[in-house]
RNA sequence: GCGGAAAUAGCUCAGUUGGUAGAGCACAACCUUGCCAAGGUUGGGGUCGCGGGUCCGAGUCCCGUUUUCCGCUCCA
């Protein structure tokens, strides 16, 4: 089976057992956005609290908070978002092509540079040293026709990009000659906009209301909650901020499942700290995180970093983790040293003073942020893809289990009677109801307790509990194990421990040193 | 957004040169069996993705559209 027939496999698995839905699948669908279903969401909500008491409950220095999705536009100037999520795009009618329109203007006049600093050069081998550019342009007329040139475009495109004139943009494309490299051809289409946010309008009547995105990243809510938390919870550097919540994003191209979506969510955890140590928390958090990840068992070698090379406007360092997906090795979550740049930012777009006082250092500062930050979504689809199993049994048969590390597993535990009669399923229940004040317990009676146990793998459900004939005689019942299929007989009465050792969080965080 | 492919029951699919939709599994009820998926009986469920067109007649032919998958493109 290749990897792609298995991904398949994967969609179609999380949607028969209730995981994951297309958005308003009645009416067709709507392009990239996902529910959860009746298991996925209970997975789901264990991987928030794998990482919310991984971060919160156990770091002194970490706590939480939950900001709104709204917010005052003004934080998406200062954060960069409305400058860099609006990209004008063009495409080539003959090579099918996409592109960004700054982009090939900004190339061409790159390109001029050269031509520029060509000639100069040649100039200065023939007159010596001592020759300047200066001297050379206001000699040699070629060279001061492309500079002309190069600077009226250059001033045209300024002024484009500032008034957002996207016929502009694409004039300007079409008088500088500017052809697709792919297929030499100049036959573009119109120059479009996409922005990256959503809009819309806040105040009921059309004169009040006022343009506002739904937040392309949870960090904002974060940094303009800053001072709050700082204060409110006398925070010393170095210090967290954690959040879960939803994000959206008007993707061009949505693909992959739930790997991007159009509405997702993640979890976030902005670390501010002294200006000049980020680097040393950088690399720290980088191992806290990927021991986070490799404690759920599913190989350390399917998870891996990948350091940016490009950075983000806001970055001074970066990297990802990426795991080992059945489409390739992809980011699961992003670990990035974020300088001073969102609370500098914030600083100066609100006018208000955001510093941190540091005793130690007896001076006021800005502080640097260290963040990570993962999709729940991603983690989701990583973990169903890591658990995804097909079987072959001994005598040819096959089972497909969900290897879901029982600390995640949607359902923890089926009481299940061999026989729905002879008072087997009210002993079932009995057991059921000394476990469902703290765990997720199903019962199941229909069909052979064999066909029953292969249910519960698909949707990996860790423990299986049978009550037979000779439960009513000694009180005991066999519980049988999701990854072995091996059968234990245990007293009702120890159910209860055993349950709970398996499915806590206890032993990871241990192992994690927490 | 461009190109290619696909869409029939909850799932996997069949459906002949155009003649009023089928199977297996799943589901529900009852009976039977009882420790690793397939017993029996009965039942529910589809305006064949949606909208037009051609035709006496369209799941089938034509056009449009939506969604999904693959490739390109884009991606804090």
């Amino acid at each position: 089976m290749t990897q792609e027939e298995l991904f398949k496999k994967l969609v179609a698995h999380c949607k028969e057992y209730g995981f994951i839905f297309p958005s308003s699948e009645i009416y067709d669908g709507l392009g990239a956005v996902y529910d959860y279903g009746q298991n996925g969401v209970e997975l789901k909500n264990n991987i928030k609290r794998y990482w919310w008491d991984s971060m919160v409950k156990l770091h002194e220095n970490i706590v939480g908070i939950d900001a709104a999705i709204f917010m005052h536009p003004k934080t998406w100037e200062a954060s960069g978002h409305v400058a860099a999520f609006n990209d004008p795009l063009i495409d080539n009618k003959d090579s099918k092509k996409r592109y960004r329109a700054d982009v090939l203007i900004e190339d061409w006049i790159a390109k001029q540079d050269e031509k520029i600093a060509k000639e100069v050069e040649k100039a200065r081998k023939r007159f010596g040293e001592s020759f300047n550019e200066a001297q050379y342009r206001s000699t040699s007329p070629r060279v001061l026709e492309t500079a002309a040139k190069r600077d009226e475009v250059h001033k045209r495109y300024a002024d484009a990009m500032n008034a957002n004139d996207l016929t502009e943009l694409r004039q300007i494309i079409l008088d500088c000659e500017i052809a697709c490299p792919i297929s030499g051809t100049r036959n573009w289409t119109d120059v479009r906009q996409f922005n990256l946010m959503f809009s819309t309008q806040m105040g009921s009547t059309a004169e009040g209301a006022s343009t506002i995105y739904l937040r392309p990243e949870t960090a904002q809510g974060i940094f303009v909650n800053y001072l709050n938390v700082q204060k409110t919870a006398r925070m010393k550097i170095p210090f967290g901020i954690a959040q879960i919540g939803k994000a959206f994003r008007n993707e061009i191209v949505a693909r992959q499942f739930i790997f991007r979506m159009r509405e997702f969510e993640q979890m976030e955890m902005q670390f501010f700290v002294q200006p000049g140590t980020e680097m040393e928390w950088w690399r720290r958090w980088k191992d806290i995180r990927m021991a986070w990840h490799r404690a759920l068992g599913f190989g350390d070698d399917n998870y891996r970093f990948h350091d940016h090379e490009k950075l983000a406007h806001y970055a001074n360092a970066a990297t990802d983790i990426e795991y080992n997906f059945p489409f390739g090795f992809k980011e699961v979550e992003g670990i990035h040293s974020r300088t001073d740049f969102d609370l500098g930012r914030h600083q100066q777009y609100s006018g208000k003073k955001i510093q941190y006082f540091d005793p130690e250092r007896g001076e006021s500062y800005v502080p640097y942020v260290v963040e990570t930050s993962i999709g729940v979504d991603r983690m989701f689809l990583q973990i169903m893809s890591a658990a995804y199993t097909e079987e072959k049994l001994e005598g040819g048969e096959e089972r497909v289990v969900l290897r879901i590390p029982p600390q995640l597993a949607p359902t923890k535990v089926a009481v299940m009677p061999l026989v729905k009669k002879d008072g087997l399923p009210e002993v079932a229940q009995k057991i059921i109801d000394t476990l469902k004040y703290d765990h997720n317990v199903a019962y199941d009676e229909k069909d052979s307790i064999g066909k029953r146990y292969r249910r519960q793998d698909a949707i990996g459900t860790p423990f299986c509990v049978t009550v037979d004939h000779q439960t009513l005689e000694d009180n005991t019942v066999t519980v049988r194990h999701r990854d072995t299929m091996a059968q234990e007989r245990i007293p009702i009465d120890a159910l209860p421990a055993m349950v709970d050792g398996e499915v806590s969080f206890r032993k990871l965080f241990k192992k994690l040193g927490l």
